[in-house]
DNA sequence: TTGAAAGCGCTAACAC
DNA sequence: GTGTTAGCGCTTTCAA
């Protein structure tokens, strides 16, 4: 079974031998630093290429004390990361900040719960050089641990309450903002909302938006768990008088609405305007086709990335200016 | 910004002194070794406790020449990925094969493409001990480089030709049989197929049993990029004689054909029957709810990493028998 | 059963 | 500008 031969992996003494060179030119060389001239720094490059030959990320992590990897630790059930784009969307981002800069992602998915052995392990082991937190909560267990073993964090999103650590943000909560804008601008008054469970703070965020946006005669506001989500979707329907248009935290919601309606007699958009979140790809196959408000978890990850290295660097975070969401009409969403 | 204090890590040191043992008498107790007296090795252990020490994971990687990790390299746009519940799924059962052994998972997204860099990076890094190939084309780049390099390879997946690596594979195959047979039991003849891109393997798979199983009077198959979804469900629903009904290689894809179809003037199910595949959570929230082919890729995900863990130790890989796919009806399909 | 010591492959002082 | 050398923290012979 096992393909090929157990050929044994060049080190920087063959570069360094092959090129006539010291073991420490190879290694100034390949790390770009003075004290090699161009020529020699040239023929040492050639050497290790001729020869495949990569530093050993142990050997690297061992000597310079860092492992050149960051950790994700996703302690959710797989279903509901699934129905999410953000996770996605977030890790591609990340990739963009950590690729270019040699680190790699170290990811683990925990069944649901706090997953404090797998922060402790990974930081004690120095298997990364630092995290980056998602769905955080307050008081988040996390915090305490990893503050005081020190272990560089950024959090994406933005804790309720104090945080010992930096985080960045995006710009969701106008998302909420828009999506109500634009049912109101429909004639919409009567809006009601169906969000993730309530211990999100992002869901938290966008509740208080939409409470905010939609004024006195706002609806029903209703938290779906992801095993419920049927029977929340009625829920927010149902009771007098009745609403004229939902907003939901995620497209999958706006779907569950548009099918709560249809069991009602509703018509999506005629008799129910519904708006969805994220501009999940499903958004557009859906029937009627979601209305749906772009985030760019994308550019998201990329900057908690960069915040994280600079942290570990012991750099202030660089600038993170969030674009605007974008607010997609699609089918779902009509003059009342 | 940065939090806590930079505390000097504990080192197996530490430990000896503290247990009053020589440091290869931690290693042995840590690593569960014979030549350590039961009473001193509680005693170790409770010095490695109480100093919260682990042995570095870079330490040990440099002396055994091995990472202890493995790299799963998606080369496929988010959106893809956003759109599969493989993945998911699939990377949580990988956990649960590796998390137990201690070893840890590198993931790492790239643009859609070969990504051969990316994998010639973190073998010749030594940052992983082997990779889990997924998304096999043929002739696929991959098994080149890794082959030569010796590499441990296990693919997820039946490659179609020669493979130098071992592979393990789900029984999905069944799941399309399943399908059609639900859809003939419901007096259907005319059945049409909406496939992901024609070079993935699983939907080649796919297509043959469907057309196997949907027999003579097998309608059209139409396979679907990503970006155009939504024109590959209109296009299998062209033309005559019109199809009662239309198995999907996933569920978003079915739900393209479910707003298709409504575009056509035909309502779902008592017009036409859908199916999709893969079960995803959407499945049940659609309206009408999918439905779907079930296949249990955690348990996949599980299996493909004890095959590669065991690949790595030299050993043949555990016998896996993956458990039947399990058709789950729901409102999408009817008897016509 | 335990201790001493030699590496693993690399980085970074420090001489030359 | 280039070479020497001492570790980084651990595993693993080999002696005691």
């Amino acid at each position: 079974m096992s393909a090929g031969a157990p050929r044994r992996r060049p080190t920087i003494a063959d570069v360094a031998r092959r090129a006539g060179v010291s073991q420490a030119a190879v290694s100034f060389a390949v790390n770009g630093r003075p004290g090699v001239s161009p020529g020699t720094r040239e023929r040492i490059l050639a050497a290790a290429r001729e020869l495949g030959w990569r530093p050993s990320a142990s050997a690297r992590a061992l000597t310079e004390a860092r492992a050149r990897a960051i950790g994700l630790v996703l302690a959710r059930d797989p279903a509901q990361i699934e129905l999410d784009s953000f996770f996605v969307r977030f890790l591609a981002g990340l990739e963009r900040t950590l690729a270019p800069a040699g680190y790699a992602l170290l990811l683990q998915l925990v069944p649901a719960g706090p997953a404090l052995d797998a922060y402790e392990r990974l930081a004690a082991e120095g298997r990364v050089d630092g995290f980056v937190l998602t769905d955080v909560e307050v008081p988040d267990a996390r915090f305490e641990l990893l503050a005081e073993a020190g272990t560089p964090v950024v959090i994406a999103g933005h804790p309720a309450g104090e945080s010992p650590f930096p985080w960045v943000e995006t710009r969701h909560a106008e998302g909420m903002d828009a999506a109500v804008a634009h049912l109101r601008e429909l004639g919409h008054e009567r809006i009601g909302f169906l969000g993730g469970p309530a211990e999100y703070e992002h869901v938290q965020v966008r509740l208080a938006r939409w409470r905010e946006a939609a004024g006195e005669a706002a609806g029903r506001a209703v938290h779906a768990r992801p095993e419920h989500v049927a029977a929340a979707a009625r829920a927010v329907l149902a009771g007098a008088p009745a609403l004229t248009a939902v907003v939901c935290t995620s497209d999958p919601l706006a779907m569950a609405v548009v099918a709560a309606a249809g069991e009602a007699g509703l018509a999506v958009p005629q008799d129910l305007s519904v708006a969805g979140f994220d501009d999940s790809p499903l958004a557009a196959l859906a029937s009627p086709a979601l209305t749906s408000v772009r985030v760019d978890y994308g550019e998201f990850g990329a900057a908690a990335a960069a915040a994280l290295l600079a942290a570990i660097a012991g750099e202030p975070a660089p600038a993170y200016s969030p674009s605007a969401p974008a607010l997609v009409a699609r089918a779902s969403t009509a003059r009342r």
